[in-house]
DNA sequence: ATGGTGGTCCTACCA
């Protein structure tokens, strides 16, 4: 079968119930996973997702702030929501299908800290929250998880990692999402299980991808200053059925869109 | 060097 999976941080889900709608019916992804949905879970839209044909939902919610919900057409096994740097913070959740027969494929939908403004752990807290968080989770996949068995990793990393992820690297080198401290980190946390940068197994570098364009950017087709932010990494096991990549970027030119584009990723299970 | 826009939920805080 192919499976189809689609990461988008979609900045609200309330707000942009109306665009999801429209993505999926156009899309028709089998996992959904969703960052920033803002709501908490007893106000979480499950209605809306079980008439587009998602029945089978794990929501990550917290009021006003971050969020992740997994959308899901194949049946769940179990989720888990786990918390991170001791904080209360809705981040992340990892959910299991039946699927192939062998070893349940497991899905990690993350929603990284974004890092404040200044790239130093002394003075920001944001940025040192940001470090933590990615050591935090380079030491859980390293300790408690076997790299060969089928798992994505998908989310909002807020990282843009190689040079061809950004619209200027000179530009950037000093602002948080492209400083070479996080681009490092990102990169340990890639190496502790060998996950696959599924994105970029089917458009090489040195193409540029971004899926991200700032709100205060005006003509954000034209001048194109985007950032690659967002993610689909995959197991080694999972490698060969990678088929196809989608950056809806149309979806940042819709009525009132997030800030980021959809990513879908297809895979031949 | 600065401020540019947008979401939440009413006051700043976060991205």
């Amino acid at each position: 079968m192919t499976l189809r999976i689609t990461t988008w941080n979609i900045n609200s889900v309330r707000l942009r119930i109306g665009l999801v709608e429209q993505f999926v019916a156009e899309h028709k992804p089998d996992i959904l996973c969703l960052q920033e949905i803002k709501v908490d879970d007893p106000l979480f839209p499950a209605d809306a997702f079980t008439a587009m044909g998602y029945e089978h939902q794990a929501v990550a919610g917290q009021k006003g702030y971050h969020g992740v919900a997994t959308l899901s057409r194949v049946p769940l096994v179990n989720s888990e929501r786990r918390n991170w740097c001791d904080k209360d913070e809705a981040r992340h959740l990892m959910t299991r299908y039946a699927i192939g027969g062998g070893e349940p494929l497991e899905v990690h939908n993350f929603y990284i800290p974004a890092g404040g403004d200044a790239p130093d752990p002394e003075e920001n807290d944001k940025f040192a929250h940001k470090m933590q968080f990615l050591d935090d989770v380079t030491n859980w996949f390293k300790t408690s998880h076997d790299p060969n068995h089928p798992k994505i990793l998908v989310g909002d990393l807020n990282i843009a990692p190689s040079e061809h992820d950004v619209w200027s690297h000179k530009q950037l080198l000093k602002v948080v999402s492209h400083t070479p401290v996080e681009v490092e980190k990102l990169a340990t946390l890639q190496s502790s299980i060998a996950w696959v940068d599924a994105v970029r197994e089917v458009v090489p570098e040195p193409e540029k991808l971004f899926s991200w364009w700032s709100y205060r950017s005006k003509n954000w087709r034209t001048n194109n200053r985007g950032r690659r932010l967002d993610h689909v990494w995959v197991t080694e096991p999972l490698k060969k059925s990678v088929r196809a990549m989608q950056i809806l970027e149309e979806a940042r030119d819709w009525e009132k869109p997030s800030d980021h584009a959809p990513i879908t990723v297809d895979l031949n299970i």
